[in-house]
DNA sequence: GTTTGGTATCTGGTATACCAAGGTCGCTGG
DNA sequence: CCAGCGACCTTGGTATACCAGATACCAAAC
């Protein structure tokens, strides 16, 4: 048996301050709502730097990576300013995000094991048409992770990092959108042609119903949603 | 009349030895040729920080960027260095690319407006598919040019941001595949096809050309590219 | 009361010193 | 001659001090 020997795992290599810092930043400010037009945007090195524990050097390197990611900026001798994406970005997100996951949707036919799509069909219909509304917190996770699973199946690990980093920047807005109870219909509509196409291995179709349906979520954005 | 009022331009303000230093490092990673079996990829950081005239705060804030940005890797107390990409991420860019310029000419076929599109079909007809392998060098660039061209088109700045991104790791491959006469015999051929279908407002067809031409080159990396 | 100019203060930028962990290299004992 | 070991050196990480530009505030002049 495997229990007579012993059990070490590799590492366990304490990050670095400026690792640390970065990580708790961006997850602080990702928690804040950045949208409340009465959010205090602003960061102050020094004080962030003593409420860390830490010497603003660590601290502004991290501060140097949130801005290189866009989620801050700093302005020289004026101060530093958490970013607030422009509608029109938001927008260019979404775009961008399609083009993504419909390159992901077309691999994944190729890459895809049967079980797997198997897998994904059980996820897509686990919700009914008609009923989905009445649970929509569960559905909400659920989405996040049909996509996700969708970009996993391409085996292609840059598309999974890049709307990782998308996604960063749009989970504000999207908790406003996907609480809507005719959208989420649709949207599971939309998951099962996805799902059948993928089984059926036709790649362009896939293709065409993944970018079709994220752009419904870029036009519902545009229409209905304002920042502010 | 106006000439009687100070005509001042708002500034030019000097950017921060950080700022210059993560320029002039990137554009030096770039210039060399990282994937000859003698490259020395290793960067000191207080050498570096003594040729660029700096302390090494400024030169640890561009290594940061470029570490993020994945040029360079650093390694707590062994070093930094110069990342050398393996074939599989040099695909997965090319996969990504294709993904994005085939998104940013279905929105180009919205976006363009007639004259623009006249002006990409004169630099893709400025090559005769016979002769254009006498004159790859100044190929090289227009093709260059005929890309992003199409990206700008979109009217999707984020797409050219991303591209731009890729394009920077991707160059050195990209400068060994273009100098092949049969290649880019075809790959004007493939020009004038997606030219044809922008003109044509046919979003489908030009998403469709744009993706497989990318692909193409992808398909020619796998094969005939090797890093060392 | 309004404008203007100086000044205290705040903020990010940079330089420097020191630390701890890895790596190197040579001494030493077998 | 070689394996083992330890002093030394190199390297990135962190703390701190100081600088200069930007801002806010206040007082004097109109």
């Amino acid at each position: 048996m495997s229990g007579n020997a012993l059990k070490i795992r590799p590492i366990a290599e304490p990050a670095s301050l400026g690792q640390r810092i970065y990580e708790e930043l961006k997850s602080a400010i990702q928690a804040m709502n950045i949208y409340d037009p009465d959010a205090d945007l602003r960061l102050d090195e020094r004080g962030l730097s003593q409420r860390f524990g830490a010497s603003r050097t660590p601290l502004r390197e991290a501060l140097t990576r949130l801005d290189q990611e866009g989620l801050v900026k700093v302005l020289p001798r004026r101060g530093i300013l958490i970013v607030r994406k422009t509608k029109a970005e938001i927008l260019e997100m979404i775009t961008v995000w399609a083009a993504l996951e419909s390159m992901a949707a077309r691999l994944a036919c190729e890459a895809a094991s049967d079980e797997e799509i198997a897998e994904l069909a059980r996820l897509a219909e686990s919700y009914d048409v008609e009923h989905v509304g009445e649970h929509m917190t569960e559905y909400s996770d659920d989405n996040i992770r049909f996509h996700s699973s969708i970009i996993r199946l391409s085996r292609c690990n840059l598309i999974g990092e890049m709307t990782d980093a998308l996604f960063m920047h749009v989970r504000a807005i999207r908790n406003r959108t996907i609480f809507e109870q005719d959208r989420a219909k649709r949207s599971v509509e939309d998951h099962r042609g996805i799902v059948k196409a993928l089984a059926e291995r036709d790649g362009d179709k896939v293709s065409d119903l993944v970018r079709e349906h994220t752009m419904k979520l870029r036009d519902h954005v545009k229409k209905h949603v304002d920042l502010e």
